[in-house]
DNA sequence: AAAGATTGAGATGTCAATCTTA
DNA sequence: TAAGATTGACATCTCAATCTTT
Protein backbone atom coordinates (compact mmCIF):
# COMPACT_ATOMS: atom_id res chain seq x y z
CA UNK A 1 0.00 0.00 0.00
CA UNK A 2 1.47 3.35 -0.41
CA UNK A 3 2.02 5.57 2.24
CA UNK A 4 -0.52 8.20 3.46
CA UNK A 5 -0.08 11.58 1.12
CA UNK A 6 0.28 14.90 2.27
CA UNK A 7 -2.73 15.38 4.11
CA UNK A 8 -4.11 19.58 3.83
CA UNK A 9 -3.87 21.92 6.51
CA UNK A 10 -7.51 22.76 6.56
CA UNK A 11 -8.23 19.11 7.63
CA UNK A 12 -6.50 18.59 10.79
CA UNK A 13 -7.67 22.64 11.18
CA UNK A 14 -11.50 21.26 11.19
CA UNK A 15 -10.45 18.09 13.26
CA UNK A 16 -8.93 20.22 15.75
CA UNK A 17 -12.55 21.97 15.84
CA UNK A 18 -14.29 19.05 16.07
CA UNK A 19 -12.00 17.60 18.89
CA UNK A 20 -12.30 20.39 21.30
CA UNK A 21 -16.07 21.27 20.19
CA UNK A 22 -17.06 17.95 21.91
CA UNK A 23 -14.93 17.79 24.50
CA UNK A 24 -16.49 21.38 25.81
CA UNK A 25 -19.83 20.24 25.04
CA UNK A 26 -19.14 17.06 26.96
CA UNK A 27 -18.08 19.03 30.19
CA UNK A 28 -20.44 21.55 29.91
CA UNK A 29 -23.31 19.27 29.66
CA UNK A 30 -21.90 17.14 32.92
CA UNK A 31 -22.55 20.47 34.68
CA UNK A 32 -25.46 21.25 33.37
CA UNK A 33 -26.93 18.24 33.76
CA UNK A 34 -25.18 17.46 37.52
CA UNK A 35 -25.91 21.03 38.38
CA UNK A 36 -28.86 22.18 36.93
CA UNK A 37 -31.12 18.76 35.76
CA UNK A 38 -31.12 20.32 32.18
CA UNK A 39 -29.14 18.77 29.21
CA UNK A 40 -27.63 21.05 26.70
CA UNK A 41 -30.25 20.91 24.20
CA UNK A 42 -33.11 21.87 26.92
CA UNK A 43 -31.38 24.29 28.30
CA UNK A 44 -30.86 25.55 24.91
CA UNK A 45 -34.61 25.97 23.62
CA UNK A 46 -35.09 27.49 26.82
CA UNK A 47 -32.67 30.21 26.76
CA UNK A 48 -33.76 30.61 22.96
CA UNK A 49 -36.94 31.04 24.44
CA UNK A 50 -36.16 33.50 27.79
CA UNK A 51 -34.78 36.32 25.22
CA UNK A 52 -37.14 35.93 22.20
CA UNK A 53 -39.47 39.17 22.29
CA UNK A 54 -42.81 37.95 24.25
CA UNK A 55 -40.78 34.93 24.99
CA UNK A 56 -42.56 32.99 22.26
CA UNK A 57 -41.50 31.42 19.34
CA UNK A 58 -42.74 29.34 16.51
CA UNK A 59 -41.90 25.89 16.35
CA UNK A 60 -39.92 25.67 13.12
CA UNK A 61 -37.87 29.10 14.06
CA UNK A 62 -37.42 27.54 17.19
CA UNK A 63 -36.11 24.37 15.40
CA UNK A 64 -34.08 25.95 12.94
CA UNK A 65 -32.21 28.21 16.13
CA UNK A 66 -30.94 24.87 17.45
CA UNK A 67 -30.45 23.38 14.29
CA UNK A 68 -33.40 20.70 14.66
CA UNK A 69 -35.57 18.77 11.86
CA UNK A 70 -39.40 19.76 11.86
CA UNK A 71 -40.16 16.11 13.14
CA UNK A 72 -37.08 16.69 15.65
CA UNK A 73 -38.22 20.03 17.53
CA UNK A 74 -42.04 18.20 17.13
CA UNK A 75 -40.83 15.54 19.74
CA UNK A 76 -38.63 17.82 22.04
CA UNK A 77 -41.24 20.20 22.57
CA UNK A 78 -43.07 17.31 23.10
CA UNK A 79 -41.65 15.84 26.36
CA UNK A 80 -40.38 19.65 27.66
CA UNK A 81 -44.23 20.49 27.50
CA UNK A 82 -44.83 17.49 29.39
CA UNK A 83 -41.91 18.53 31.90
CA UNK A 84 -43.84 22.05 32.23
CA UNK A 85 -41.16 23.64 30.99
CA UNK A 86 -43.22 25.26 27.88
CA UNK A 87 -46.22 25.37 26.52
CA UNK A 88 -48.28 25.05 23.20
CA UNK A 89 -50.39 28.06 21.93
CA UNK A 90 -52.60 28.57 18.82
CA UNK A 91 -51.26 31.27 16.90
CA UNK A 92 -54.52 33.73 16.23
CA UNK A 93 -53.17 34.37 12.67
CA UNK A 94 -51.52 31.38 11.06
CA UNK A 95 -53.71 28.57 11.80
CA UNK A 96 -51.35 26.04 10.81
CA UNK A 97 -48.46 27.29 13.55
CA UNK A 98 -48.04 26.70 16.95
CA UNK A 99 -46.11 29.10 18.88
CA UNK A 100 -44.14 28.10 22.20
CA UNK A 101 -44.29 29.95 24.99
CA UNK A 102 -42.05 29.23 28.46
CA UNK A 103 -43.73 28.63 31.61
CA UNK A 104 -42.79 30.34 34.78
CA UNK A 105 -41.44 26.95 35.84
CA UNK A 106 -39.10 26.99 32.49
CA UNK A 107 -38.33 30.67 33.73
CA UNK A 108 -37.04 29.31 36.71
CA UNK A 109 -35.32 27.15 35.35
CA UNK A 110 -33.26 28.68 33.14
CA UNK A 111 -32.68 31.11 35.38
CA UNK A 112 -31.12 28.44 37.91
CA UNK A 113 -29.11 26.91 35.10
CA UNK A 114 -27.77 30.63 34.22
CA UNK A 115 -26.34 30.58 37.50
CA UNK A 116 -24.33 27.43 36.98
CA UNK A 117 -23.62 27.63 33.20
CA UNK A 118 -21.86 30.97 33.42
CA UNK A 119 -19.23 29.96 35.83
CA UNK A 120 -19.08 26.66 34.38
CA UNK A 121 -18.48 28.14 30.49
CA UNK A 122 -15.70 30.26 32.35
CA UNK A 123 -14.21 27.52 34.08
CA UNK A 124 -13.74 25.19 30.90
CA UNK A 125 -14.01 27.27 28.03
CA UNK A 126 -13.46 31.50 28.23
CA UNK A 127 -10.86 30.94 31.43
CA UNK A 128 -8.53 29.73 29.01
CA UNK A 129 -8.83 33.04 26.81
CA UNK A 130 -7.68 36.15 27.60
CA UNK A 131 -9.76 38.84 26.89
CA UNK A 132 -8.05 39.93 23.63
CA UNK A 133 -7.87 36.18 22.45
CA UNK A 134 -11.78 36.14 23.37
CA UNK A 135 -12.69 39.24 21.64
CA UNK A 136 -10.70 37.96 18.56
CA UNK A 137 -12.76 34.46 18.48
CA UNK A 138 -15.71 36.09 18.37
CA UNK A 139 -14.36 38.37 15.23
CA UNK A 140 -13.62 34.77 13.58
CA UNK A 141 -17.02 33.19 14.25
CA UNK A 142 -18.83 36.07 13.41
CA UNK A 143 -16.72 36.06 9.70
CA UNK A 144 -17.57 32.51 9.28
CA UNK A 145 -21.48 32.97 10.05
CA UNK A 146 -21.49 35.88 7.54
CA UNK A 147 -19.53 33.80 5.09
CA UNK A 148 -21.75 30.46 5.71
CA UNK A 149 -25.09 32.66 5.49
CA UNK A 150 -24.16 34.72 2.25
CA UNK A 151 -23.21 31.58 0.52
CA UNK A 152 -26.40 30.06 1.16
CA UNK A 153 -29.47 29.85 3.34
CA UNK B 1 -42.74 37.90 35.23
CA UNK B 2 -39.49 40.06 35.45
CA UNK B 3 -37.38 40.93 32.30
CA UNK B 4 -34.52 38.56 31.38
CA UNK B 5 -31.07 39.77 33.38
CA UNK B 6 -28.16 41.00 31.27
CA UNK B 7 -26.60 37.44 29.82
CA UNK B 8 -22.75 36.79 30.38
CA UNK B 9 -20.95 37.17 27.09
CA UNK B 10 -19.74 33.77 27.14
CA UNK B 11 -23.15 32.65 26.74
CA UNK B 12 -23.60 34.33 23.34
CA UNK B 13 -20.05 33.24 22.07
CA UNK B 14 -20.70 29.91 22.80
CA UNK B 15 -24.07 29.91 21.35
CA UNK B 16 -22.00 31.14 18.33
CA UNK B 17 -19.59 28.66 18.55
CA UNK B 18 -22.51 25.87 18.44
CA UNK B 19 -24.53 27.65 15.63
CA UNK B 20 -20.97 27.47 13.62
CA UNK B 21 -20.31 24.37 14.17
CA UNK B 22 -23.55 23.04 13.56
CA UNK B 23 -23.83 24.54 10.23
CA UNK B 24 -20.41 23.79 8.81
CA UNK B 25 -21.03 20.23 10.09
CA UNK B 26 -24.33 19.58 7.90
CA UNK B 27 -22.14 21.51 4.62
CA UNK B 28 -19.65 18.84 5.15
CA UNK B 29 -21.54 16.39 5.83
CA UNK B 30 -23.85 16.69 2.99
CA UNK B 31 -20.70 17.02 0.55
CA UNK B 32 -19.21 14.01 2.01
CA UNK B 33 -22.53 11.51 1.59
CA UNK B 34 -23.53 13.45 -1.62
CA UNK B 35 -19.84 13.39 -3.50
CA UNK B 36 -17.72 10.54 -1.67
CA UNK B 37 -20.90 8.62 0.25
CA UNK B 38 -19.03 8.48 3.49
CA UNK B 39 -20.59 9.97 6.71
CA UNK B 40 -19.07 12.39 8.65
CA UNK B 41 -17.93 9.90 11.20
CA UNK B 42 -17.12 6.82 8.92
CA UNK B 43 -14.62 9.50 7.10
CA UNK B 44 -13.28 10.42 10.39
CA UNK B 45 -12.75 6.72 11.55
CA UNK B 46 -11.05 5.91 8.19
CA UNK B 47 -8.53 8.63 8.26
CA UNK B 48 -7.90 8.18 12.11
CA UNK B 49 -6.37 4.63 10.96
CA UNK B 50 -4.98 5.89 7.33
CA UNK B 51 -2.95 8.53 9.41
CA UNK B 52 -1.56 5.88 12.38
CA UNK B 53 1.82 4.25 12.23
CA UNK B 54 0.89 1.17 11.02
CA UNK B 55 -2.69 1.84 10.07
CA UNK B 56 -4.43 0.64 13.15
CA UNK B 57 -5.40 1.50 16.23
CA UNK B 58 -6.75 -0.41 19.31
CA UNK B 59 -10.69 0.11 19.38
CA UNK B 60 -10.47 2.14 22.64
CA UNK B 61 -8.38 4.34 21.31
CA UNK B 62 -10.50 4.66 18.39
CA UNK B 63 -13.72 5.63 19.94
CA UNK B 64 -11.73 8.21 22.81
CA UNK B 65 -10.19 9.71 19.21
CA UNK B 66 -13.97 10.37 17.83
CA UNK B 67 -15.28 11.13 21.13
CA UNK B 68 -17.37 7.50 20.87
CA UNK B 69 -18.37 5.68 24.18
CA UNK B 70 -17.42 1.97 24.12
CA UNK B 71 -20.19 0.78 23.38
CA UNK B 72 -20.82 3.18 20.58
CA UNK B 73 -17.14 2.81 18.78
CA UNK B 74 -18.04 -1.21 18.92
CA UNK B 75 -20.87 -0.83 17.11
CA UNK B 76 -19.54 1.74 14.68
CA UNK B 77 -16.73 -0.86 13.83
CA UNK B 78 -19.69 -3.28 13.51
CA UNK B 79 -21.10 -1.93 10.61
CA UNK B 80 -17.76 -0.49 9.16
CA UNK B 81 -16.70 -4.00 9.46
CA UNK B 82 -19.54 -5.25 7.45
CA UNK B 83 -19.21 -2.30 4.44
CA UNK B 84 -15.44 -4.26 4.23
CA UNK B 85 -13.39 -0.79 5.08
CA UNK B 86 -12.19 -2.07 7.85
CA UNK B 87 -11.40 -5.37 10.12
CA UNK B 88 -10.80 -6.24 13.66
CA UNK B 89 -7.67 -8.23 14.42
CA UNK B 90 -6.32 -9.70 17.60
CA UNK B 91 -3.62 -8.17 19.72
CA UNK B 92 -0.63 -10.50 20.14
CA UNK B 93 0.39 -8.95 23.84
CA UNK B 94 -3.28 -8.14 24.95
CA UNK B 95 -5.77 -10.87 24.13
CA UNK B 96 -8.42 -9.08 26.08
CA UNK B 97 -7.87 -6.18 22.84
CA UNK B 98 -8.89 -5.74 19.43
CA UNK B 99 -6.75 -4.26 16.17
CA UNK B 100 -8.92 -2.54 14.22
CA UNK B 101 -7.26 -2.23 10.42
CA UNK B 102 -7.81 -0.13 7.53
CA UNK B 103 -8.88 -2.38 4.33
CA UNK B 104 -7.67 -1.64 0.89
CA UNK B 105 -11.05 -0.22 0.44
CA UNK B 106 -11.18 1.76 3.45
CA UNK B 107 -8.20 3.26 1.84
CA UNK B 108 -9.32 3.93 -1.79
CA UNK B 109 -12.50 5.14 0.07
CA UNK B 110 -10.55 8.21 1.99
CA UNK B 111 -8.56 8.47 -0.49
CA UNK B 112 -11.60 9.33 -2.79
CA UNK B 113 -13.26 11.12 0.16
CA UNK B 114 -10.10 13.56 0.56
CA UNK B 115 -10.44 14.72 -2.56
CA UNK B 116 -13.53 16.03 -2.51
CA UNK B 117 -13.51 17.03 1.47
CA UNK B 118 -10.30 19.37 0.83
CA UNK B 119 -12.01 21.20 -1.74
CA UNK B 120 -15.91 21.21 0.80
CA UNK B 121 -13.28 23.03 3.39
CA UNK B 122 -12.32 25.84 1.28
CA UNK B 123 -15.46 25.71 0.03
CA UNK B 124 -17.02 26.02 3.40
CA UNK B 125 -14.55 26.87 5.61
CA UNK B 126 -11.15 27.98 5.56
CA UNK B 127 -12.34 29.62 2.19
CA UNK B 128 -13.87 32.32 4.46
CA UNK B 129 -10.78 33.41 6.10
CA UNK B 130 -7.44 35.14 5.35
CA UNK B 131 -3.95 32.55 5.93
CA UNK B 132 -3.91 34.72 9.18
CA UNK B 133 -6.97 34.55 10.19
CA UNK B 134 -6.80 30.48 9.98
CA UNK B 135 -3.40 30.44 12.01
CA UNK B 136 -4.88 32.62 14.42
CA UNK B 137 -8.08 30.18 14.91
CA UNK B 138 -5.77 27.33 14.96
CA UNK B 139 -3.53 29.17 18.14
CA UNK B 140 -6.93 29.88 19.80
CA UNK B 141 -8.18 26.07 19.32
CA UNK B 142 -4.96 24.57 20.46
CA UNK B 143 -4.47 27.00 23.45
CA UNK B 144 -8.48 25.68 24.39
CA UNK B 145 -7.07 21.97 23.68
CA UNK B 146 -4.23 22.66 25.88
CA UNK B 147 -6.45 24.55 28.86
CA UNK B 148 -8.49 21.31 28.71
CA UNK B 149 -6.07 18.80 28.61
CA UNK B 150 -4.17 20.13 31.80
CA UNK B 151 -7.51 20.56 33.79
CA UNK B 152 -8.69 16.64 33.17
CA UNK B 153 -8.45 14.14 31.52
C1' DA C 1 -48.72 23.98 -4.67
C1' DA C 2 -46.45 25.13 -0.52
C1' DA C 3 -45.81 25.84 4.55
C1' DG C 4 -46.35 24.25 9.38
C1' DA C 5 -46.74 20.49 12.15
C1' DT C 6 -47.15 15.62 13.50
C1' DT C 7 -46.33 10.63 13.23
C1' DG C 8 -44.18 6.00 12.39
C1' DA C 9 -40.18 3.63 10.79
C1' DG C 10 -35.51 3.23 10.97
C1' DA C 11 -30.64 4.58 12.34
C1' DT C 12 -27.52 5.19 15.79
C1' DG C 13 -25.91 6.94 20.04
C1' DT C 14 -25.34 6.18 25.57
C1' DC C 15 -25.57 3.50 29.80
C1' DA C 16 -25.30 -0.50 32.58
C1' DA C 17 -24.49 -5.28 32.94
C1' DT C 18 -21.52 -8.93 31.63
C1' DC C 19 -17.67 -11.74 29.89
C1' DT C 20 -12.73 -12.46 29.25
C1' DT C 21 -8.04 -11.44 30.20
C1' DA C 22 -4.27 -8.81 32.79
C1' DT D 1 -9.67 -5.43 40.84
C1' DA D 2 -9.53 -3.30 36.72
C1' DA D 3 -9.25 -2.86 31.60
C1' DG D 4 -11.02 -4.01 26.93
C1' DA D 5 -14.86 -5.25 24.48
C1' DT D 6 -19.61 -6.61 23.58
C1' DT D 7 -24.63 -6.70 24.18
C1' DG D 8 -29.48 -5.39 25.32
C1' DA D 9 -32.47 -1.83 26.85
C1' DC D 10 -33.50 2.65 26.10
C1' DA D 11 -33.39 7.61 24.27
C1' DT D 12 -33.76 10.49 20.64
C1' DC D 13 -32.51 11.96 16.22
C1' DT D 14 -33.71 12.16 10.78
C1' DC D 15 -36.52 11.04 6.84
C1' DA D 16 -40.71 10.34 4.43
C1' DA D 17 -45.55 10.28 4.44
C1' DT D 18 -49.57 12.67 5.83
C1' DC D 19 -52.88 16.12 7.46
C1' DT D 20 -54.42 20.92 7.81
C1' DT D 21 -54.26 25.56 6.46
C1' DT D 22 -52.58 29.25 3.39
Amino acid sequence: VEPPPQIDPAVTLWGLVMEVHAELNRRLEGDLIGLAGLSNIWFEVLLRLFRSPGRRLRLTQLGEMVSFSSGGISKLVDRMERAGLLERTADANDRRATVVRITAEGDAAVRRALEVHVPSLHRHFTGALTHTQARQLEELLRTLRAALQSGRG
